[in-house]
DNA sequence: AAGTGGTCTAGACCACAGC
DNA sequence: CTGTGGTCTAGACCACTTG
């Protein structure tokens, strides 16, 4: 692996593993340089990197700070709803629903609401063996699919998108018609080989979709 | 415009205009440091953002060739409904339901099929200043997406997918009920900044769902 | 004013693949 | 062996923005 490589991989280890979150500034290229022994063009070319990938933000004098996590990404990248809210300047919340333990399965049902509105209704299960501290939590202030982004690192995940009409009691939770067409997105969200969660979250079609934009590295 | 930007807008202003077709080789870099008269680093940044887009491949001592074409790609995988049937052994067949030109617009609806049963409409709209090829084109052998893919090359997609439920036209075209529930993808492709076509894509929720798998640092 | 990133220079050595 | 790209060095000047 090269040394702006690794330069770069040390750094987005910090980010991914949330130690370092959005807004937490990146050391100035002039310390990289000295920390790593280097020369400026070879810190620059890791730090361009991320930035040209979206993972921090450059602001001349202000410095490099993590970036926040791109709404139009959602279809690619693991969807944070709480996070996208915040970004959107709309007040969001979660209820638990229901809450069950199975075994080594915790099945937890979630409502999101954005301004005042059910968003999305959140049907999840997780492994307990893979995340043995979800036994405990209520994930009243931070919800499950949050939660699991700050304890756990995932490796890989699946998403299939579909659409589905809500029958009457999904109707009822996400305060829609029986019959108005929802989006549903399942994703599974593995560590390495073994399955941390996999979810279904179910959108009332006219108040989300899916947005992904796709550049060949140009001026996106 | 920096130089580097430049000399990669030079580069690519040739590949996009079809005067370095496939397999062309481009000018070495001391070749392009003598023509621009800068320094190596300064190419060298130019041809790897070029290579990181997968616009050319580059080999030590072969040099660097124009890529080709991203048919392949992941991202317009999911649009090429006639190599996905044949991938899952599934007999495909398209229609053409219309065919108007309306000055330089060519809009296009065609419906496609997949085992004898509706698979898709297909709302197309295509720019013939982008595309002037595609006003004598009758889309009859080959789709007009598929058609598009191997004619002109992108460079930006958008994608925004949702969710509707049939109308009784709809409903009628892909042989559903009416109030079913759809997917629906819009796709709007770049050339540069020229918009090339935009395309609307209704699938019945029961035969079709988007599925893609992500990894961190290497794509699916 | 000072410190940041943006960009460029003019070299250098290396690995690799053809000849 | 030679020419290519891959990577790095040790500077440099500039533009911008914040304090």
């Amino acid at each position: 692996m090269n040394l702006s490589e690794r330069i770069r991989s040390d750094l987005e280890a910090r980010i991914l593993s949330g130690e370092w979150k959005p807004g937490h500034p990146i050391p100035a290229e002039h310390a990289l340089m000295a920390e790593y022994r280097c020369a400026r063009m070879t810190v620059n070319k890791a730090i361009a990197g991320m930035a040209a990938a979206g993972l921090v933000t450059r602001r001349r004098r202000a410095g490099t700070v993590v970036a926040a996590p791109a709404a139009e990404r959602a279809v690619l990248e693991i969807a944070d709803l709480a996070a996208e809210s915040e970004e959107l300047g709309l007040p969001y919340r979660h209820t638990i629903l229901s809450r069950e333990m199975a075994g080594d399965v915790l099945a937890v049902t979630t409502l999101h609401e954005r301004g005042g509105l059910p968003l999305a209704l959140e049907e999840r299960r997780i492994a307990l063996t893979a995340v043995p501290q979800a036994r405990d939590e209520r994930f009243e202030d931070v919800p499950p699919g949050t939660w699991l982004l700050r304890h756990v690192a995932w490796t890989e995940a699946e998403h299939v998108i579909g659409a589905r009409t809500a029958d009457a009691a999904l109707a009822k939770r996400l305060g829609i018609a029986r019959g108005d067409a929802c989006l549903t997105l399942d994703r599974r969200t593995w560590q390495a080989r073994d399955l941390i969660t996999e979810v279904r979250l179910t959108y009332p079609a006219d108040r989300h979709s899916f947005t992904g934009r796709f550049g060949r590295g140009g001026s996106s």
